[in-house]
RNA sequence: GGCGGGUUGGCGGAGAGGUUACGCAGCGGAUUGCAAAUCCGUGUAGACCGGUUCGAUUCCGGUACCCGCCUCCA
């Protein structure tokens, strides 16, 4: 069987990945907070997971694999979206979920097993919260539940802070109802214009953390094998919901290996509003850049270094991929990816090497073996896209043309016929290959066919 | 200020204590009427300064620069 090892960022090493469960492999990753559309650093984690979930599937069996990713309905900047636009909140995060799934199943992401809404799990987050309070390590105060930093004594192991340090930097808010200005949130009171539920703390709302603690508890148990998120989510929302879950299930341990992507970079820079480099996944699928091509970008860096997003990265990918297409389209479903390039992967997801891989698949021609390995990383499902299908068209009317002129070339020696009918021909988007065997006209990506009506 | 990550050939980007990464581009060749496509060949790079070592780009320390988090923005 294909060992797996993965970086595990609660150790700072790599380890061989050993499940509780063969059985059951259980994985959850921090989704979406639904108020808008995702934009394409949004898509790193959801990319990278995927081919995380595909690697454990091929591996463990696709039954015996549990993913989990959740939505965050809940959320200020939600109810800030519904203030400013007279909307619904479900109307938003409605919407908002309809588009991620289609956004990401464009970049050929798998839906996770299970998708839990914040929404649909606030009782379970109340019963975790009550019993953080009856254990000691959380307090109501002021209509606010509050978790107890001080009462875990383990808090900023999976960021290697101290509770102490943190306070030295002095940038947390410091509310009058806290005991330790580290405490957080996991209820607050809700106004009458905010959504909230009843709790025994009076109609209130939950913190952004506890959701992940509630749904991860129900949905994978006490402690599961792998957490996912980006890097931004280490600290504080991983170390928190580690501290909640910890104290509330009374485990050492929520996951066993704590995975972390790194940010993305537009052209070398931070995506940001103010730089006018922010777009969408939406924005490049509407511009033409297939979905193919964006999960092919970035499975070209190690998902634990920052990535940049250039136009030139995203020509090179759509070259290579229409050259992979035409050779993997020759070939049947059914054959077995190459072991190296699964190895790759089991490397830390070294999706660098497994392009690699799949370069020297190509080289040597081996169209089948291509096929089943593009396959298993989802940059091929079972057709080849439609972007990347050569064009059905006739040009055997030209081609025959071309050939015969050719033919009277050779004898006259004035190529000037010749010369004129494949420049048009180039011109149109054509490839033109002219040898000893014959004339063959190759419809290119660029391809016009208006370009040669008319073309004697 | 605290914590964490990064710096590889023209570009992108890996692995490995000592043997060609790979891809793209470039260059040379084969091929072609000329091309295109294809094939073959070609690149001793590793931010800087020390240390360990028979030997380091790969380990350790320091310097510079860049980035992220610490402010419920992935």
């Amino acid at each position: 069987m294909t060992t797996i090892k993965l970086h595990n960022t609660k150790t700072r090493r790599k380890e061989v990945f050993t499940p509780l469960n063969p059985d059951d492999v259980r994985m959850y990753v921090c989704g979406p907070t639904v108020y808008d559309r995702a934009h394409l650093g949004n898509a790193r984690p959801v990319i990278v997971f995927d081919v995380l979930y595909r690697l454990l599937r091929h591996v463990y069996g696709a039954d015996h694999v549990t993913y989990v990713r959740n939505f965050t309905d809940v959320d200020d900047k939600i109810n800030a979206k519904a203030a400013e636009t007279g909307r619904t909140i479900g109307g938003i995060t409605e919407e908002t979920i309809r588009w991620y799934l289609d956004d990401m199943g464009a970049l050929g992401a798998l839906e996770p097993d299970h998708m839990p809404r914040a929404t649909e799990f606030i009782p379970q987050m109340v019963t975790m919260i009550e019993d953080l309070i009856a254990s000691g390590h959380a307090y109501a105060a002021e209509g606010h539940v509050l978790f107890a930093v001080d009462s875990y004594t383990r808090y900023g192991a999976l960021s290697g802070r101290t509770v102490e340090d943190m306070i030295a930097g002095a940038r947390v808010e410091v509310a009058p109802y806290k005991r330790n200005p580290m405490d957080f949130v996991l209820w607050k009171p809700s106004s009458d214009d905010l959504p909230g539920w009843d709790s025994p703390w009076g109609r209130g709302r939950p913190g952004w953390h506890i959701e992940c603690s509630a749904m991860a508890h129900e949905l994978l148990g006490a402690s599961f094998d792998i957490h996912g998120g980006g890097i931004d989510l280490q600290f504080p929302h991983h170390e928190n919901e580690i501290a909640q879950s910890c104290c509330a299930n009374g485990t050492d341990k929520m996951a066993n290996v704590w995975m972390h992507n790194e940010m993305l970079l537009v052209e070398g820079k931070k995506m940001s509003k103010s730089l006018g480099n922010f777009f969408t996944v939406r924005d490049l699928l509407d511009q033409g850049v297939p979905g193919e091509v964006i999960r092919y970008v970035f499975l070209m860096t190690h998902y634990r270094k920052p990535m940049d997003w250039t136009a030139e990265k995203a020509a090179q990918a759509e070259a290579t991929l229409r050259k992979w297409y035409a050779l993997a389209a020759q070939a049947q479903d059914g054959s077995v990816p190459s072991q190296t390039a699964v190895d790759a992967l089991a490397d830390d997801l070294n999706t660098h090497g497994f392009l690699s891989e799949c370069h020297q698949l190509a080289l040597a021609g081996d169209a089948a073996t291509l096929r089943a390995t593009l396959q298993l990383v989802g940059v091929l499902e079972t057709n080849v896209p439609a972007w990347a299908a050569a064009p059905v068209v006739d040009l055997s009317a030209h081609s025959y043309r071309l050939a015969a002129a050719r033919e009277t070339a050779m004898q006259t020696n004035d190529f000037a016929q010749v010369d004129r009918l494949k420049s048009a021909l180039i011109a149109a988007g054509v490839e033109v290959r002219m040898s000893k065997s014959g004339v063959e006209l190759v419809p290119g990506p660029e391809f016009d066919p208006s370009a040669l009506e008319g073309l004697e």
